[in-house]
DNA sequence: ATTAAATTCGAATAATATCCGAATACGACC
DNA sequence: GGTCGTATTCGGATATTATTCGAATTTAAT
């Protein structure tokens, strides 16, 4: 990991579709070194994959929710039960196990409030567990995910 | 947007550099008519770019904190200079003005506990206009970023 | 300075994306 | 149900890009 790697990957995490050749024009490389850094940070596992970045409003999703979740205990396996209903829930975007007040904090998109009031009654109140949901609503995303912030190390 | 649409949309939103051909057998269409269909998707805006996914964790970023923002004043300025700042500043990965309680979310990923008092220190608590800040750790990603749920409209 | 390993470069080849005309499917209207 | 116009599809031709490989160069250690 030189500064030439740092450059890569930051390229790449804005858009990885550019040709090779060009990025290896922008770091300063040959074509050929270039894809051969790139596939040692595949392999690597610094890059965990090439995913399209989909438009939420364009598809129909205008609001965004953050919700914290308390659960009734926090014994391992009502963790468990409810880790399990997260995944196979198709409505949650995102999940994490928080340290402090909340138990989890879960993203999720919804096409309006009223989508959401349905995925609030149907799918995250069913969830296994909970004891108290906060849902907190973004009003407008100033800085849309911007990835890691890859500094040279 | 149909059908076809929708799996084009969910397959690239999980790998964006299959080869189009494979797309295509997936889909149940030709290679020419899945790329039309995918550039019809780009200039329709519904794809908004190709990325990158970085593993945080094995580019040595092994915290990450979620920070509520309150401040001073919900004046049209105050927010202005705040989110002005928020831009320029690349510790943070992302920002959203809330309703509710808090003013902002923001989203931090940082080396090591040390790492994020400094940056506490030196950027966050420098932002201008803030009153009040709460972080919240992330003990462990449950369930990471799974894109937009696409679903047939 | 000398050596060994790692990295680079440039060119050849393989794979993939893109373009285009012809054929097919689809919808609106009668 | 038939007819027309439009949109979409398919398959092949071409252009671009990815990948591989040997030789040359750089790097780092002694």
């Amino acid at each position: 990991m030189d500064r030439i790697d740092v450059k890569i990957l930051s390229y790449l995490q804005e858009d990885c579709r550019m040709p090779i050749s060009t990025l290896a024009d922008k770091v300063g490389l040959s074509t050929s070194a270039c894809h051969r850094r790139i596939k040692l940070l595949e392999s690597g596992g610094q890059i965990s994959g090439y995913v399209a970045r989909l438009d939420a409003k364009a598809l129909g999703y205008s609001i965004e929710i953050f919700v914290e979740i308390t659960l009734h205990s926090q014994s391992e396996d009502t963790l468990e039960q409810f880790e399990r209903a997260v995944q196979k829930a198709p409505e949650i975007s995102e999940c994490h196990l928080m340290a402090g007040q909340a138990d989890y904090l879960l993203r999720v998109v919804a096409k309006n409030v009223a989508d959401y009031e349905q995925i609030h009654r149907n799918a995250l109140s069913r969830l296994p567990g909970v004891a108290h949901m906060q849902s907190s609503f973004s009003l407008r995303t100033v800085r849309p995910w911007a990835g890691v912030p890859v500094i040279q190390s």
